[in-house]
DNA sequence: CATGAATGAGAGTTCATTCAT
DNA sequence: TATGAATGAACTCTCATTCAT
């Protein structure tokens, strides 16, 4: 599944995407070629995932010979790759630049709860799509889950020093946040949205700060 | 992916599991082969995933003649379907008998937390079948996730009416446990036994019942 | 395709039918499934025709088990020729009585194709399977063809003989006739009823009679 | 089984056969692939029938690889379809030219039994190809049953019209002169060559126009 | 004589990838 | 760089027949 917490980092933002799993064109017509299957991925994985896309209909879908796919992606399994990562650049671009200028850590979760569920109601295919890297691509599913947990956990190791969070281990609460926040994307963004994604976050956000028991007086 | 919260219901527990979709043998002879081929299909599609598994590699594994897996199941799918069905009533079966008799509703998920790690460090294979129910059988995944939160929401609103927890909105809390659920097992569970599940159990109770933020005194 | 002209001949009519591919049963409980599994497969081939039907689909009709079947049949080629000679004896005892006693076999061959239709239109499922059998046992339906032509043929040198036909090869008359007799049978037999059959042995039969030369005064 | 009476029409003569269930191809090597198929699967639908034939046979006559079949055919039924009509227009245009210029119906009618005959002994398995569509795709062959009869009828309605031939019902002449075609083209054409076509059409042209009664002085 | 599970060879079909043009 | 036909291994699924009970 995807997680809301791509804060910048090393790649170079679109437009490069996907570089590292295709061939980069060098002429203009063949870097419209290549984003026609890009985009026309993006559909029939979208619809049919993985297993089920085929080589030939994403050609078709792009309106290229079936041949042309090989002169830039090297197998099925590339383009899967390459698309995750273009999209994977997509989510972190929308959600970062929303967590800078919070009042506090517990704000800017907050706020990035609600940022990703808005996300993920625009880009339905896009969740599904890198979910299915469990299992086309597992080694980067798992680097995606365990990369964006050490980067809350950073944060909220620093929220703890700054005063901002009770002290405890943060892996574990970095794990217990990412799993609250995919599956609330999940529930209201994906599948549902019958519930306001501010009105989630807060009553999310108020979980994380405060916790269920009830409170005396 | 798999949710702890099979708290018992209609389904009879084990032996007529997988009922829905296997055909039921009449003769103890076929009762053992359907085991059989159960068995095997576990851990083929563990191994393998749902598309790289071969219906004459799980019967060569159950020991019987490929021809024999259609006296039991129409399709790969519906072996599959079965297994995760079969699967999900053991998550059930073990989880279950521990909530009951916990002093309140939060020493319960916090029991139950612990439980489901528990069981998920002894069948990883069986977590990745569950998941990978999204691509192949979208409405069962989806269903599973739905009335495990559903029941959830349901203990919590009764928690709420006794006292146990702060009013608030059900579902969205109970999505957000599941959550969390979820991902503890898949990284405490399946992917290392480095943390006690009891103390990972603590730390989530303990965030589940009174949150993050700094405790003044 | 069936030919009306079972007139009679060596085999003893019904009861014992199918006696030459069916093992004979000696209790009557053996008779009975005997028939029952006649019957089904009358409904099988039928419906389904000799390729696309199935054994245990006849037994499940039937009501038996599926090994039950070969304590009758050695195949489902022995049932089918089965099958087709206790149909094969049905015509002929619907047809052979209606030819005697005609004025001449100008009128006997009218009655002849009558009567032809008319047990099409009562057994269109039968009339499917006889065809079939030029597929799944080729010499039985070149035999049947060839014994009916020659029949036809007798008749016609006999009734030459008296004078009741003008002089000419029998052979390819016999052969043009029974052309005739199975194409309107299916036409107006099988495929539609919008004709009285009365109407179209008229027809048929001043065709035979006089032919279609315009006449001069 | 097959009718003689294609004559003209709307369709392509040849080279374009077969299109409607054939993918075009857009090379001249794609398009002597599709003929080495329609001919490989001629021989193997003529030796073996539709049900023992096997793709992978056809492939290795018509010398491609086994995928290649489905470039071309969507199914093994597919290309029985297509090879039906390609040989449907074989004998059209065989037999077509020859009705025309003759005297009268009558002798338009012993010219096209005559060509038929001689077609069904230069290409007997065809006969037994489109003989099977009656259960392989049972549409087709009756509307080849239907619309050949149809034109027959409007051939004798004009002779009728034009005083050749003495009035009645066009239809069921026509469905009577078409068993007469068909069976005689078995019998003559592809079981025996014993007897000059020329001589049968002659007896049956005479039959067709006199009848068989006899007639006195 | 009935039962129904077991058998296994063989079928049609798919599709990622290659390559001659 | 584009094309689209060619490839062939591998798959799921069928079903007539056998046999232990």
């Amino acid at each position: 599944m995807l997680g809301k917490d791509e804060d910048g980092g090393a790649r170079s933002s679109r437009d490069g995407a996907a570089a590292g799993a295709a061939r980069t064109p060098k002429t203009e017509r063949g870097r419209r070629t290549l984003r026609a299957l890009l985009d026309a991925a993006a559909d029939e994985f979208g619809e049919k995932g993985f297993h089920e896309a085929g080589i030939s209909r994403i050609t078709q879908r792009a309106g290229v010979a079936t041949g042309s796919f090989y002169t830039y992606f090297d197998s099925k399994e590339a383009i899967f790759t390459a698309l995750v990562r273009d999209l994977s650049d997509q989510v972190r671009d929308f959600v970062a630049p929303r967590l800078v200028g919070q009042e506090d850590q517990l704000a800017a979760e907050r706020v990035g709860q609600q940022a990703f569920i808005e996300f993920a109601r625009l880009h339905k295919e896009i969740y599904r799509i890198i979910d299915e890297a469990e299992f086309v691509d597992p080694a980067s599913y798992r680097a995606h889950y365990t990369s964006t947990a050490a980067r809350i956990a950073a944060r909220l190791e620093a929220a703890v020093a700054r005063g901002e969070v009770a002290p405890g281990p943060a892996e574990i609460r970095a794990w217990a946040l990412m799993g609250m926040n995919v599956f609330l994307g999940l529930r209201y963004g994906v599948w549902g949205d019958d519930v306001d994604p501010a009105e989630v976050a807060r009553i999310c956000g108020d979980l994380i700060a405060h916790g269920m028991a009830r409170r005396d007086p």
